[in-house]
DNA sequence: TGTACATCAGTGAACGCGCGTTCACTGATGTAC
DNA sequence: TGTACATCAGTGAACGCGCGTTCACTGATGTAC
């Protein structure tokens, strides 16, 4: 009668997915424990039942939220062919929506504060590991370092897009990092430059 | 007999250089009034006669640090012909040695600290102008989306080499996004590519 | 030049508040017989 | 099937602490005469 994912489980659940709503909004230090317990449906007190520590709780926050990154762009990698995934990836971490809405990477929202605790640092090491990866394969060198330039200029282009005062600014950000990634196309002039036929099935 | 730099203006350059220091290192919630005023040699209740509020000093911190570094651009980029001066800005931005001292570029630091502070962000809007301008005046293509894009390739690429768990990959972070950058140099093979002559005249 | 006073940068105690964490307790759920 | 008990997730009051901010005061510097 060993119900697969206990009641306790599932409010861990539900705590985790709170504290990443709340932290990547206002930052890990601009959120207290018992926001993020009130956002979960709790009171604060049973916090320390589900995590040992506040400075824990971010820990495996930024470690599930890029987790779960990671893991949508493997799947999206597995999906389609090369050319077609990296479009969705890229299209998908750059778009201008999510990136008003908050619901972004962890990595732009929470990067520094990540930087600064040990804890979070070692924990996110995996799944960034994995991004990295994914996004080699995706790409047409299938060179490391420049995986690693473009996640740069993903990662950079929705850090400067979320602080730019200027909502066309934002949106020039986001513009002009998708165009230096993602190589030219022309659906309008068919007769374009050689290479493997760059289609894009996303729009 | 007017001082052209009076006790009061010196404290205050003093407390914004220590609350730069700290807040780039800690965040702006990680650092406390009294930290900052301790770092400046003084008591903390003497900050409000400079400041109205922690607030506002963080806005002029950011504001503050992102125009002298807006300032060296602008002043490198007039003291060097474009390419040698692209070079000279990237690879200071991209310095292993100031990532790793936690002198680098407040976007990277306090890159999410500033989106979310309404003060701070409208305050850094006119040299993160200015940055991109001398920027484009630096490229190639002179084209504004060139150096959005360029920008974020730098601005990523620190705060990714900042939360990597790993030195090495903390490196190679920095390494790929000049290379990405700058147009490749071969000073071993003098038969090259053509262009304007790429010259790096910095180590 | 010397004295009296005004100005003002800086001090440090004090404030109310919210934080992270603890803990005795509640009440619902599951188990034993 | 029904009762008695154990388990355990969640509650909410309480803790010590450090925060941002205020303010009466000190002491050095500058000005008036």
């Amino acid at each position: 009668m060993a119900e697969p994912t206990s009641r306790r489980a599932e409010t861990r659940q539900r705590i985790l997915a709170a504290a990443g709503r709340l932290f990547r909004a206002h930052g890990v230090d601009g959120v207290g424990v018992d926001a993020v317990m009130r956002e979960a449906g709790l009171t604060h007190g049973g916090f320390y039942l589900h995590f040992p520590s506040k400075e824990a709780l971010a820990a495996e926050v930024s470690q599930s939220l890029l987790q779960a990154a990671a893991g949508k762009w493997e799947e999206i990698s597995q999906s389609a062919e090369a050319q077609a995934a990296l479009t969705r990836i890229v299209q998908g971490y750059l778009d201008p929506e999510r990136v008003a809405a908050g619901r972004c990477c962890v990595l732009t929202t929470l990067g520094p504060d990540v930087a600064r605790r040990p804890d979070s640092r070692t924990a996110i090491g995996g799944a960034l590991r994995s991004m990295l990866d994914t996004l080699m394969r995706c790409l047409p060198t299938h060179r490391q370092d420049r995986a690693m330039a473009t996640l740069s200029t993903m990662v950079g282009a929705v850090v400067l897009a979320r602080l730019a005062d200027d909502p066309a600014m934002s949106a020039a950000f986001l513009d002009s990092a998708r165009v230096a990634i993602l190589p030219p196309v022309h659906p309008e002039a068919d007769v374009n430059d050689s290479g493997p036929e760059p289609r894009l099935d996303v729009a």
